[in-house]
DNA sequence: GCGCATCACTGAACCGGGTAAGTAGGGGAG
DNA sequence: CTCCCCTACTTACCCGGTTCAGTGATGCGC
């Protein structure tokens, strides 16, 4: 089957290319009535502008792209990425832009990716995410002027956008929530601590801490594994001042936490609080339901894929506040016994 | 800053333009000598082919596309999508194809897609999931002369290649499992009834429990979200004779069973056995841990992104079944009391 | 030494849309 | 009536690979 061309739309309005090209796309040079004529045919015979050919000339390829940089066996249990995925669908789906993935395993190799793709005139943009300190990939992209959009922070980006949400202050709303209740021992299991958001997580758990004379308080490193999460988990139910309160960066830590403090007969929430951050369906699904740090992810993905259109037309992008991050009480918190 | 092109290498090496395409490619026409004095300049001066331009003249858009047409809410938690896409990566990147995404709401949306996606030459071909009875995509695809691959199946998909995994053998074995245990009344909570695979999977599990004569075998349908899972869980445990064992379509849906029975101070696995389709790290994260029926999903996605590659490269490409579906034992099944 | 095949390469057309530059025709001002 | 300007187009070339039809040089057989 052939695909329409701007010519065959020619052909049979009786005009040239050119017109059709105008048409098409708003530009003036063509009387309304042709315009109308012109758009009714293309809708008629279904035509859709070849891509490539539009890429080719100048214009924009009319995709972003978007590098996942964790294992396979995490990536498909966190719901985070397919959460911030459909919300950067709801927003390029909009303006017909497609969304190009892949998937990768080191941060040298998103750097070939992000290489490659702008070699190739594959993409208009990309958004980055799980930005580290002094990530290696700000200077490529600089390099390569893409344009770009960052997820986390805040953190220096030099001249890359990013967009990120309060972690600290629902990370101190937490825990002033559980001082609420009574705990005084909180732990928290933390992320991948190369990550920046992370670092903000760490020292703002830390602030709260101190300010509320909290001196039991300690932070495990992970890295977002349940397998991880378990294992810091035991390290802190086994020790002599165990806490009374965790907090956990992620859902899946928080869900293996609980399975955890389970196995070792404790219940929860009588003997041990625990706090999820990132809110799920997981965090609903288990029993007691998971209290957890709300955020829509979704919407957080789509005000990305926005910055990012804004900032592939030129349009000057600055860093931006995503929506707030609450705190949803279920049955995994009490005061402690 | 710049990017290389043919012309660039051409003025380097003091050769034509079709000289150079003719050793990027692999194609006669060229002396060896002359095609390596190419292709050490184009790595030196880092050239990436332009896709437009590839794409354009005739050649692939080395692009496949995939669309997702489920809920949110479920797309983040069900871990089967993100394995798949890991799979599809692990092929697609060694041949350098590209994915792209797209997230839709219903079947309809997932035809404009595709008639989108051809109409501007943007992809090469598209991986084809949750197939259902008489897939309103099977013809568009047809018509369009897509290549394509159907995972799912077996059924009726006329000249598109399907990829499956043996559900009927899986679940007959799941079934004489939970009967060698002692169990007698065993229920299952499926996926959408309008699922080819859910049709396969509730017949082998109807036939396999007609032949061991329990006749107290009953699915329920439900949709793969944990809301559902609760909800025919709460159903068939609030019921007269109860059943002693459930098996859940997925993993999602097992956990949320598995919540349900604990809130209702069922012991698992004394008072219910408990079985999930799919294995993931969700099933091995809650406490029990459950007994799943695994499959190596990425292995899954990987040949199903090799079989599509080899339908675009014109190969013909027969219906294959996928690697076995093994049986995982672990604490969430026991005799029952 | 001639004819012919083969090799290694060149030149140009082509894919399909975008766009700058050119042009016919009509209307209004002087 | 002429000049000029504006509208509504057309023409032609561009983007960067691919590919086909040449072309000159070389080798080979007889």
């Amino acid at each position: 089957m052939k695909r329409p061309t701007i010519a065959d739309i020619a052909r049979r309005a009786g005009v040239s290319k050119g017109a059709v090209s105008y048409a098409l796309n708003g530009q003036p040079g063509v009387s309304e009535a042709t315009r109308k004529r012109i758009l009714s045919i293309a809708q008629e015979i279904g035509f859709n502008a070849n891509s490539a050919a539009r890429a080719l000339s100048g214009a924009r390829a009319r995709a972003v792209g978007l590098t996942l940089c964790r294992p396979a066996r995490l990536l498909g249990i966190e719901p985070w990425f397919m959460g911030l995925i459909s919300g950067f669908e709801a927003e390029l789906g909009e303006r017909s832009y497609a969304l190009t993935l892949q998937v990768v395993a080191t941060p040298e190799q998103e750097v070939e990716v992000y290489r490659r793709w702008w070699g190739e005139r594959r993409i208009d943009g990309v958004i980055v995410t799980d930005i580290r300190e002094n990530d290696i990939r700000i200077p490529v992209l600089q390099e390569l002027q893409l344009p770009a959009i960052v997820i986390g922070g805040p953190g220096d980006t030099g001249p890359i956008a990013q967009i990120w949400s309060d972690d600290a202050g629902a990370i101190t709303e937490a825990v002033r929530y559980l001082v609420a209740l009574g705990h005084h021992r909180i732990a928290r299991v933390s992320g991948p601590p190369g990550l920046l958001h992370t670092q903000n997580r760490t020292r703002a758990f830390e602030g709260v801490c101190a300010a509320l004379g909290l001196d039991h308080s300690i932070t495990i490193p992970a890295d977002y594994t349940g397998e991880e999460g378990s294992r810091a988990t035991r390290r802190l139910l086994i020790g002599g001042d165990r806490p009374t309160a965790i907090i956990y960066d992620n859902d899946v830590m928080a869900v293996a936490g609980l399975a955890v403090a389970q196995e070792m007969g404790l219940s929860v929430p009588g003997d041990l609080s625990i706090v999820a951050w990132d809110d799920s369906p997981l965090c609903s699904l288990v029993h007691p339901p998971l209290t957890a740090l709300s955020r829509d992810i979704s919407a957080y993905g789509a005000q990305a894929a926005r910055e990012l259109l804004n900032a592939i037309d030129g349009t000057k992008v600055g860093n931006v506040e995503a929506g707030r991050v609450h705190l949803t009480p279920r049955g995994s918190t009490a005061p402690p016994r």
